[in-house]
DNA sequence: TGGGATTGTCAGCGCTCGTTTACATTGCTA
DNA sequence: TAGCAATGTAAACGAGCGCTGACAATCCCA
């Protein structure tokens, strides 16, 4: 269950689990609508990919996604306090 | 834990953390190095946003991205065998 | 060694992204 | 009510994406 915080990761992630299903660059392109360089673009870990595309990649290989959860250690870090008082006290002088 | 399908269910996890953590669209945007803008057209579940800035966003607000994990149902379904099958035996006729 | 399948690279093109700049709208406080 | 902050909308513009189409480089069997 890789965390994914680069395009590079996710790139990884889509092609392994591509050829763990033995599929190849242009069936997979043609399943998500669209071309063979794409997917190749996207499995090098090209950073400026289009979110849809990716997504609807992830969703015809099966793979979920999940944001938020708890992966193990200190993820989610708590609210910024900070912040928040700033925000309340609606001064926000800088 | 939200499971991310679409665009806008990520613009949705975006913003419900924005908010919980007291930051205004400019603030984060100056974090992840894009305008106020772009974190409006995210919010909004714009499709084809890009992938870089998208995941930036997601670290600069502390939301972990897991991919491949369980969800409860019948998630990542198994190999294809028959696709297995076809690239094994290298024929693929159709 | 030959041939098919898979993958990678290149060039040209239309289209939309993201940026900048400016203004309108809403909400809250003094 | 005036004033500030946060948010939404709009237009113009350069840059890069994704698409089409074609060709080269690898693998892997028969």
């Amino acid at each position: 269950m890789p965390r994914i915080r680069t395009a590079v990761d996710l790139g990884t992630v889509i092609r392994n689990r591509r050829k763990q299903l033995g599929l190849d660059q242009a069936t997979l392109a043609k399943r998500i609508g669209a071309t063979r360089q794409w997917v190749i673009g996207v499995e090098r870990g090209k950073p400026r990919a289009e979110l849809g595309l990716v997504l609807r990649a992830l969703d015809a290989l099966g793979i979920p996604l999940a944001a938020g959860g708890k992966t193990g250690g200190a993820s989610v870090p708590p609210v910024d306090i900070d912040a928040i008082v700033r925000s309340a006290r609606k001064g926000t002088p800088r």
